[in-house]
DNA sequence: CGGCAGATTGACAACGGTCAATTTACGTGG
DNA sequence: CCACGTAAATTGACCGTTGTCAATCTGCCG
């Protein structure tokens, strides 16, 4: 149940951020200015063990650095790019998270995605140079910029940067096969579970709680993102939480029953 | 609608397969023999336009030669790949057909694509070295064997295909959005009127009909794909007969109101 | 404190699922 | 070439989950 939504292969190291690391991380995350561009740098980053250097060395790291100029803040609401717009960059999620929105003619839009502290976001847009989503933050958000074609540069170059793109494009793939397998085949009640376990497991991987989560999204985008309206998710919410499973207080989840939501 | 399910950019040279080029790709096809592994050429493919070699030139087709080792014959019915299964290459379809099945621990599982000739296979075992689905022919296929650490390398050396190989990743992606999207927000007249155009579209890149298709799938596997029932899939089939939009006899399908089948 | 977006809950309807009965298509062997 | 057996497809009747519409409640921010 819980991989139904699997957003990225869990980093090797996941023995998370402690102490110093999330304090300097913090600080970085503490001096929002909407689009800012500041100097960004890998090898002091917190979040390296499981963003784009999770594999790479200190040497490789130092290469890495010199392709990532800089990063921005995103204010809440706010696009870090949208569908058509020309595609430069990948953007590696230094702090906040973000939801990605397919849109189709007829008006109707759809969540894609939602990525939090560490993902990736905007390989969309390689296959045709143009962003095939909007990526919108969920929060005041800060990413490091990444242009793309330097990024390709250092990889014909650095065979262990080759070897992370490629899979990180490949884990994409996997985790919307996952999507679509929880689109077509789940029930409301299992789609719910499954949702919530995989925000669970993600801020595990990250050093956070698993079992406090946060909510960054509405309901709507939830329902959107799950192919249900929003009222069935409360409802499912709601019921689950009359069962014991969890406890609700709006945005602020507490998953009380991990293996139950499992066998949903 | 026609691009819910995208399956690949339409490639540049859209100009079709006639006359020699036709006949020499339905030679190959024509000595089938399961398991067979023979030499393959991407030169003189007439499957080269749309497949990986799509924006190389002849130069640099002759080294992707040196990288395509073989070629392998698969049944109907057979596995080119199962999940969990070592990966070690990718695989250019060179004719036939092939379905991908995600599956579950609790035993459900669903088709994650349908992949006509020209189209690339074994994308998802990148990121963890092993295969996440099942790939099984559709019908008897022949497949070009592409060892992918031999490609890798190749793209260190080659911008071109470097850029090929991002942009088949990158448009995988794109390929799984367009299909979260449909199951996710489409009801299921439009869901069976999108994988009709799908199709036909895909055909048309290849200098096929697109208004004549053999559905080489069950009612079931289209089923299991868009997320619906296979008696859902065939009453939809029959009422969009009875209102003219197209013909069916079994897995002869005629599109004779595409223009229709699009607004629906 | 007021205004408003977001969330919850209820009543009812409808779309698609389930179960079952036939019919059709296909591959195998006589 | 036809007969048979099995898998696939079609169609109908009924039911349940989820969507729709509406009322109400909660929480946040100016």
């Amino acid at each position: 149940m819980s991989d139904y939504l699997h957003q990225e292969a869990p980093p090797a190291t996941s023995t998370a951020l402690h102490g110093e690391q999330v304090l300097q991380f913090l600080q970085v995350d503490t001096v929002p200015r909407a689009s800012t561009a500041r100097k960004a740098s890998c090898s002091n980053c917190a979040m390296r063990a499981i963003c784009m250097g999770g594999n790479l060395n200190d040497a490789e790291r130092n290469r890495l650095d010199t392709v990532i100029h800089n990063w921005r803040m995103i204010r809440r609401g706010e696009a870090l790019y949208r569908a058509g717009d020309a595609f430069q960059s990948i953007y590696a999620l230094r702090s906040g998270s973000f939801k990605t929105v397919v849109a189709h003619q007829n008006g109707c839009e759809q969540v894609s995605g939602f990525f939090l502290t560490g993902e990736t976001l905007g390989l969309d847009g390689i296959c045709t140079e143009r962003h095939a989503c909007d990526a919108i933050a969920l929060e005041d958000s800060a990413v490091c910029v990444i242009p793309f074609h330097l990024l390709e540069a250092l990889c014909r170059e650095m065979r262990s940067l080759q070897q992370h793109v490629h899979r990180m494009l490949s884990s994409e793939i996997v985790r919307e096969s996952g999507v679509m397998l929880l689109l077509a085949s789940l029930n409301a009640d299992q789609r719910v579970a499954a949702f919530l376990l995989n925000i669970s497991a993600r801020q595990k991987a990250r050093g956070y709680s698993h079992r406090e989560l946060t909510l960054r999204m509405t309901r709507e985008e939830i329902g959107s993102y799950l192919g249900m309206k929003l009222e069935t998710v409360s409802r499912t919410l709601s019921r689950f939480q009359r069962d014991g499973l969890i406890c609700v207080k709006g945005k602020r989840v507490i998953l009380q029953d991990l293996d139950a939501l499992d066998r949903i």
